[in-house]
DNA sequence: CGGGCATCCGGCAAAGCGTCGGTTATACCG
DNA sequence: CGGTATAACCGACGCTTTGCCGGATGCCCG
């Protein structure tokens, strides 16, 4: 894989956050020709730079419950809860972090009842010590693909 | 905003994995002609399900370091550190919480010194009281994109 | 039964796209 | 120093895709 230079890095920059503006308008903004830039964009979507284009999707069902639990194990690793995680798809992320805890994980579900049903069955797995729960009141910045 | 069936589903499925196929594919994917396909996309980026189409970078992502930021304000509301916050590229979303914690800053930085870095800036805010940073190790599930 | 409404289709003109040959710029080496 | 190979650029050509329109179809409700 080539280098990239500062106009492939201008073509990231804009297309990750519009991916589908004619080429006619991202060679206007890097100041190249459109046959130029065409070739540069195929390029990168050849080399593995540019791995696709995503919808950005906003959340279809509007009431969805966000939250953070924050868990504390007995022992880490602890293979058996990340499994148990795994099973549900209200689960979006699980991270291992440093620092006195050990996972957040960070959950969309579909109500606050649902939510608690989530945090008991995970609070009650035996290798989780504790668990605390963050309902999010408000997302204030989104920039996630 | 109109409800959205089944095929508007199909359409957001297929999309936010291929956002740059040509309509004419779409549409013989969902079984429908192209000008209804048509419709029925730009219905759904005007309503705002779609919010716009991004273009999937790989390579430069590699050596990224991600942390979580758990602050506590002084006083909340406090619009002045979302607006800091707001400044840097490196903070990929912020949650407004429940409970003892105010807000949780995620953020993705090219290395640890810049994300100490971030970390005084933001820790030194006038109405910032408290700060727990916690790194991420590994990412043991990750669904969100 | 019969308008009103939403959704569909096919076709046309315009815009976008990949590709090509020709040109310029840079780097390399006898 | 001159010649040549390489890479990147541009403009133009022809094909594909898109936006938009008129008209057909199905459905609701008075």
């Amino acid at each position: 894989m080539k280098e990239l230079d500062a106009k492939d890095r201008d073509i990231l920059g804009i297309l990750s956050k519009e991916a589908r503006i004619p080429l006619k308008t991202l060679a206007g903004r890097i100041g190249l020709s459109r046959s130029a830039t065409s070739e540069r964009v195929a390029a990168l979507e050849k080399s593995g730079v540019i791995r696709g284009y995503r919808a950005d999707i906003g959340q279809m069902d509007t009431n969805l419950v966000s939250a953070f639990l924050l868990v504390t194990l007995v022992s880490t690793p602890s293979m058996g809860v990340l499994d148990q995680l795994a099973r549900y798809s209200e689960v979006r992320r699980v991270s291992s972090i440093t620092g006195q805890l050990d996972l957040i994980v960070e959950v969309e579900v579909p109500s606050i009842d649902r939510l608690n049903t989530l945090r008991d069955i995970i609070a009650t797995h035996q290798s989780v010590q504790d668990l605390t729960t963050l309902i999010v009141l408000r997302r204030d910045i989104e920039r996630v693909a």
